[in-house]
DNA sequence: ATATACTGCTTTTTT
DNA sequence: AGCAGTATAT
């Protein structure tokens, strides 16, 4: 439900969240089962706190529990408080679980959000003080993108060696260091378009203001403007906010924590929770260091350590935290668990990426054989190229499956166009939804006119509608086109009229079907366009939760969320990043090689400081396991659609033995020549990507295998030696009429026989004839 | 105005 | 490899 603009009227009448205090007693049972540290951190409510809590250390429970104490305790009323976290998600757990122990006092939590969304609504009420209105649009990063590449046209830059993506991204991160453009360093000026990025930083910043928009960044930016520059309008948050509660400290950036200590500047009730091991979002502007010089920045702050872990077993939190110590900048923790034992976490090597999915997959099937749920498992990746062998497999196995994350609903083209019309109709002016929408559906209205159409709005410096609206008086357009273009501007105008009779909702409708959007679906017979339909009618199904199109419109470039996922039984695989925050029994992290996690590309732009990321990262992956965490690493990867050999992530090295466990069916299933473990160590042969030192066995060339894909063709050295044998020779059983489970592995060959070959699998004690082969070259 | 060929890029993602 | 965005042909 969007928050109402005006401040709620405290509940009068009814008992009070502080009379039900008194009335249990000076024990109120939101208290109860909270350990020490947990408890000491929901009753120091005066002054700076930073919260360090690991990760399954029950850091909601304590922010929310704080919430409601102070609210109990009578220190201040709901819409005192300033509740920010990062993500929606977050904010609206977080609300969830305050209404629990609160009940519906907690609808005054007015400002519980997103930095985004708050910063947004203060903005609003002063927007004047920076050159908008208060019914300022927000751009997403397609819009932004789109008006960055027209600033470069316009400033005749390249747009092939300076792409507005990359401007953009710079723009995104000087906001993020809470930078304007005339304070920009000068060294951060050369890093675009030979030293010109000031200067187009500045003319977009310009535009943004014509077009009263302005684009994520600006929300946090913008507020800063205001709060430094109008002293009276900072009073008037500092006497209204008691006490400020932050979750996710480790990854605000710069601009965010410049935000929060104006904010708290005057009383100092500030709480900050986090985790310095979980900073994971440095390569968008979080800095670590803000959690880090806390102390300093707030000057005789309590500082409270959560450190005992309700999600895992020992196992996997011993795992994790000798992973971590690997790291050097972290303030340090030392989580501990009284869930002693469990299974170790299983470490294996598989010989490519399609041996990986086959083993997780078969692994899942036996898994929820003994009775676990799909959705109690979770495929983590470093990034998404790596789902797409677990999606295949699954298909073929049937197993349930959803992919986490994906484009946004209301990124999706169609949304957007919809959402663009309805901003056309709202803001006359806005000329970034008009060129969106103007030929879409296509109505004859080429790039040509459009180019025109732009020429003559910048020339007499107005609004492309308005321009549309000129030349379609003229004679400068042919005849057809001219035609359309005034049916387009009829068109808009009756919608127009119609807004303010029509339910918006209705409104969408009518003008989706009218533009012809919906008919052009409809002829349209590819895959996609039957989503497109259902998503637009989902669109209008949830327009019609908002009171208003203004407060629609709103939410749609901050809040609006509609893949909400869904509650069945499903193996979730996502990215790590997604992961932050979740938890599951069983969780498979595979892909750790090399360069693909490490990403070398952190390490590459980042160096150390990219790689211990990295290294949070795999923390927070082994941390979401509750009770059995499975890594695994594949010796060739095809990455990009080329081959490429792998060695064993470092971080496999760094898991402590002691908690770790190597696959039994290594050497059958996988975990091939070079990846046995020796002593302490993965492969201590320095010619792992080449070859291997194991007697008597041979590594089958990344290139051999390729070329056997997709077909069934072996790996051939001659009799008696082992060799690398591809599907389906190896094994395979079939389901009902189809023979789709193959394994690979590697065998001795027996036999040749002219086009037979004999191959015996010790380990899995098998013996197969292969019929089809061919020779290493 | 639209169909087709060609080129270059490719981590993570929220708002 | 696969895709998106752009240049070129129809």
């Amino acid at each position: 439900m969007p928050p109402s603009d005006s401040y709620p009227v405290p509940a009068s009448g009814g008992p009070r969240v502080s009379d039900l205090a008194r009335v249990r007693g000076a024990e109120p049972d939101y208290l109860d089962g909270l350990n020490p540290e947990q408890r000491a951190a929901v009753e120091a409510t005066e002054g700076p706190v930073l919260v360090l809590a690991g990760a399954g250390t029950g850091k909601t429970r304590v922010l929310t529990t704080r919430l409601a104490h102070i609210l109990a305790t009578g220190k201040a009323r709901p819409w005192e408080l300033l509740v920010v976290t990062f993500t929606n998600k977050a904010a609206r757990e977080m609300r969830e679980r305050i209404t629990a122990i609160i009940g519906p006092q907690a609808e005054g939590l007015r400002w519980l959000g997103t930095f985004h969304s708050i910063a947004a609504q203060i903005l609003r009420r002063h927007a004047e003080l920076v050159g908008l209105k208060s019914n300022y649009t927000i751009l997403d990063t397609d819009d932004q993108e789109r008006l960055l590449k027209q600033v470069l046209e316009a400033e005749n830059v390249d747009a092939k060696r300076w792409p507005p993506k990359a401007l953009a991204g710079l723009i995104d991160h000087w906001k993020n260091r809470g930078w304007t453009p005339d304070r920009l360093p000068a060294s951060e000026n050369a890093q675009f378009a030979n030293g010109r990025g000031q200067a187009l930083y500045r003319l977009y910043q310009e535009r943004l203001r014509i077009l009263n928009a302005c684009d994520f960044g600006d929300l946090l930016l913008h507020n800063l403007t205001i709060f430094t520059s109008s002293p009276d309008v900072l009073a008037e948050y500092h006497d209204r906010f008691r006490y400020l509660l932050v979750d996710e400290y480790q990854d605000t950036n710069v601009a965010q924590y410049l935000w929060l200590r104006l904010l708290a500047q005057k009383r100092q009730n500030v709480c900050c929770v986090g985790d310095d091991d979980q900073s994971i979002y440095g390569w968008r502007g979080a800095e670590v260091d803000n959690i880090l010089r806390f102390e300093r920045d707030f000057p005789g702050a309590k500082v409270i350590r959560l450190e005992r872990n309700y999600r895992s077993t020992s196992h996997i939190l011993a795992a994790a935290s000798g992973l971590i110590a690997s790291n050097k900048s972290r303030l340090g923790k030392t989580l501990w668990t009284e869930a002693e034992g469990g299974e170790k976490v299983i470490v294996r090597g598989v010989w490519d990426g399609e041996a990986e999915s086959r083993l997780i997959a078969d692994e899942i099937e036996r898994a929820k054989k003994a009775g676990r749920r799909y959705r109690d498992m979770a495929i983590l990746v470093r990034a998404s190229f790596q789902m797409r062998a677990f999606e295949d497999r699954f298909i073929l196995l049937q197993i349930p499956y959803v992919v986490i994350g994906g484009p946004r609903f209301f990124e999706r083209a169609e949304i957007r166009d919809a959402v663009a019309y309805l901003r056309l109709i709202y803001s006359p002016d806005d000329d970034l939804a008009f060129e969106r929408i103007v030929n879409t559906p296509k109505r004859g209205i080429g790039e040509t006119t459009v180019q025109k159409l732009l020429q003559v709005a910048r020339v007499n410096g107005v609004s492309g509608s308005t321009a549309a609206r000129e030349i379609v008086r003229t004679d400068e357009l042919a005849a057809r086109t001219r035609t359309s273009l005034s049916n387009f501007l009829r068109d808009l105008d009756r919608w127009r009229a119609e807004a303010g009779r029509l339910h918006h909702a209705r409104l969408m409708e009518t003008v989706l079907e009218e533009s012809g959007y919906t008919d052009a679906l409809r002829l349209d017979r590819s895959p996609q366009a039957q989503t497109r339909l259902e998503n637009l009618k989902e669109l209008v199904g949830a327009m019609s939760q908002y009171e208003t199109l203004e407060a629609f419109l709103e939410h749609v470039a901050l809040v609006l969320d509609l893949d909400r996922e869904s509650g069945d039984d499903r193996v979730q695989i996502m990215t790590l990043h997604q992961a932050k925050g979740l938890e599951f029994p069983l969780v498979f992290l595979p892909g750790w090689e090399e360069g693909v996690f490490p990403s070398q590309r952190s390490i590459d732009e980042t160096g150390e400081k990219g790689l211990e990321e990295e290294r949070r990262l795999a923390y927070v992956g082994l941390t979401r396991a509750r009770e059995e965490a499975r890594v695994s690493f594949a010796a060739n990867r095809q990455v990009y659609g080329r081959w490429t050999s792998q060695m064993p992530s470092r971080f496999v090295d760094e898991l402590p033995l002691a908690n770790v466990e190597a696959s039994s069916e290594t050497g059958y299933y996988g975990g091939g020549p070079g990846m046995q473990q020796h002593g302490s160590r993965w492969d201590e042969s320095p010619s792992f990507g080449a070859g291997y030192s194991s007697p008597g066995w041979r590594r089958a060339q990344a290139s051999n295998y390729k070329g056997s894909h997709p077909g069934r063709q072996q790996v051939i050295e001659g009799e008696g030696r082992l060799v690398a044998v591809s599907e389906p020779a190896a094994s395979a059983y079939s389901r009902g009429d189809r023979v789709f489970h193959v394994k690979f592995g590697y065998g001795q060959v027996t036999a040749i026989e002219g086009n037979k070959l004999t191959v015996n699998f010790e380990k899995a004690g098998e013996k197969k004839v292969i019929d089809s082969f061919v020779e290493k070259a």
